[in-house]
DNA sequence: GAGTTTGAAACT
DNA sequence: CAGTTTCAAACTC
């Protein structure tokens, strides 16, 4: 038995912590200091739980060795299976980082139905149960054996998936993990260090994720839950082996399913789902009596009409490009494209996020920016509080070196053309008598004032003058010495808390247009296909409502970024109200007023 | 709620 | 490794 990591999660068990050193001991703990079990085996792991989560389960006292810490009874807690890993390390998926670790299904099937069903509406509700018959619950079969964890409360029969059965179990997670040593890996990549290679937000909010293995998916399209792609919400990839793939950006069957409302319609979205999946059925022969379910089937199709039944996804585009001889609407879909309600025609449904038209990237530039200026003040603030003896003792000198120091940083900062690998360039190097001499800014408005591109930045502060003051601000203001982790905290605290302002407006504005384009799916059985092509606000009911938005300003004259704007502005003026009512707003001044 | 469909897992 | 069977969830009626 070698050795094997596992890290804690809020929920559940992540094994992609398996691909560390597997010496690597687990030092992990939740967010109540709860240790993480970690010893060689099959391992009871206590996991907090989110509160969707099972109640707690009673731990075998000599299974937690290490656990020696008593567990507040009022957690949910879950007990997690750590699974026997056999040197398969180096085989391992992507590492992930805690902090930015999107919610991911360890197991497609079992994890993602776990969150599809505990969280509805934001409203948590109780884990999914399961109803094994025949496998003990000790067979990949069963969702809870799949997730790590004990069955509590489920609807199974004989079930051994519990404490009372631990050896049986952990035969059979051995036994698992013999056939396969990836079994209880996650199927989803989704490590973060890999999200900009191989991730990324599409237009409709859908994660490009890749299933480790890929489906093997043959008459439900990939466009319902049996596929594990579209379980987990992501796209097939070349992994898979699907045939009459729907599973891909581009693909209108896909965009009819998600479009809309998917709380409130899903009758009507299962209906599309099934009139796609039977469309391209009847159109590809495939429904026609096969002559064996089997793989063999798809030879029949190779060449014969119009259907790669193989790869037949997105990112390949090859069956993107195939299927496009025959529906021409989407021949002019080019590669892994963002639908475009254009080239889709005005007979097609396509879907987009709700916040498509919403979001523009001058509005994040000056989301940036704003929040760069509020860490400025945070910080001029705090100091002005905190340190205002001090600074004058200091004199003006040092204040202005500082500055003039920062300055420069910010601007090399910005223009270079990794801001990421320049952060890390710089912190390395500041290793040394350098960091005495240069007055870091805040690791949270670095990244804010960074991690973006430098034309958006520049773009944002547009004059050098903006850019000088900007950064004296951030950090020029700051005392030296101890005080400045404090600032820090509070600075960045003040940035987040204007951050999560802006998304809260931002998300009151998707769920009223949500609202909008649900009621308008519910509210006419003749819905203009065309009104609902590209942009869920085209007809001139929702668009005499989104306008409302725009204080009564016609839509048609107003940049797209203007709602936003006016939720930055919003943001500012609730700012200005509250928490940097006292500081000294350079804006008032028209100096640093953000550009918004 | 029963029956069917589906595809992953398990098995041969 | 490919084909077949088993299994439980998803789905349909």
């Amino acid at each position: 038995m070698t050795d094997e990591n596992v890290r804690m999660d809020a929920c559940v068990l992540d094994f992609t912590v398996f691909s560390q050193s597997p010496a690597a001991a687990v030092t992990s703990v939740t967010e109540q200091n709860q240790p993480v079990v970690m010893t060689s085996g099959a391992q009871v792991v206590p996991v907090k739980l989110t509160p969707v989560t099972r109640p707690q389960l009673q731990l075998q006292p000599q299974q937690q060795p290490q656990q020696s810490q008593t567990q507040p009874q009022q957690q949910q807690q879950q007990h997690v299976l750590l699974m026997p890993m056999k040197g398969t390390a180096a085989a391992a998926p992507p590492t992930t980082h805690p902090s930015i670790r999107p919610p991911k299904p360890d197991s497609p099937r079992a994890r993602s139905r776990q969150t599809t069903s505990e969280v509805k509406d934001g409203t948590p509700k109780k884990q999914k149960q399961c109803n094994c018959k025949h496998s003990r619950c000790l067979k990949l079969y069963c969702e809870c054996f799949a997730s790590g964890i004990y069955c509590d409360g489920c609807n199974c029969n004989n079930c051994h998936n519990n404490v009372e059965n631990e050896p049986a179990r952990r035969e059979a997670v051995e036994a698992t993990l013999e056939r396969n040593p990836h079994a209880f890996r996650p199927k989803i990549a989704s490590s973060p260090h890999g999200a900009r290679d191989n991730k990324e937000e599409t237009g409709d909010g859908l994660v490009l994720a890749k299933h480790n293995k890929g489906c093997h998916c043959k008459k439900s399209g990939c466009l319902k839950k049996y596929c594990e792609c579209f379980q987990a919400n992501i796209l097939c990839s070349e992994n898979c082996k699907c045939m009459d793939c729907k599973n891909f950006e581009g693909s209108e069957e896909r965009q009819a399913l998600f479009h809309g409302d998917h709380a409130n319609n899903m009758a009507y979205l299962q209906q599309a789902a099934n009139a796609a999946i039977t469309g391209a059925i009847g159109s590809s022969g495939y429904g026609s009596p096969p002559v064996t379910k089997k793989r063999k089937a798809q030879e029949l199709f190779f060449g014969s009409t119009l259907k790669d039944p193989v790869h037949r996804h997105g990112q390949l585009q090859q069956g993107n490009h195939i299927k496009s001889s025959a529906l021409p609407s989407l021949s002019s879909i080019p590669g892994p494209c963002v639908s475009n309600a254009a080239t889709v025609g005005p007979s097609k449904f396509t879907y987009r996020s709700l916040l498509a038209d919403l979001i523009q990237p001058q509005d994040l530039k000056e989301l940036c920016s704003v929040l760069v200026v509020y860490s400025g003040e945070a910080a001029k603030m705090l100091a002005d509080e905190k340190d205002a003896s001090q600074k004058q003792a200091e004199g003006q000198t040092e204040a202005s070196l500082a500055s003039s120091t920062q300055e420069r940083d910010m601007h090399d900062c910005c223009s270079s053309g990794d801001q990421g690998e320049k952060i890390g360039m710089e912190e390395s190097s500041l290793d040394g008598a350098d960091v005495s001499k240069r007055r870091p800014m805040s690791p949270g408005t670095l990244a804010l004032m960074c991690d973006e591109s430098d034309a958006m930045f520049a773009a944002a502060v547009t004059s050098p003058n903006d850019l000088a003051t900007l950064s004296s601000n951030t950090s020029s203001q700051l005392p030296h010495g101890q005080g400045m982790t404090e600032t820090y905290g509070e600075q960045e605290r003040i940035v987040l808390t204007k951050f999560r302002d802006c998304l809260n407006r931002l998300i009151t504005l998707g769920e009223i247009k949500e609202t909008k384009c649900s009621s308008m799916v519910r509210g006419t059985d003749s819905v203009d296909q065309q009104g609902m092509t590209g942009n869920v606000f085209t007809t001139a009911e929702t668009r005499n409502q989104h306008d409302s938005f725009n204080n009564g300003v016609s839509r048609s004259s107003l940049p797209q970024s203007r709602t936003t704007t006016q939720m930055f502005s919003a943001v500012v003026t609730t700012a200005n109200n509250t928490a940097l009512s006292k500081v000294h707003r350079p804006d008032e001044n028209g100096d640093v007023k953000p550009k918004v």
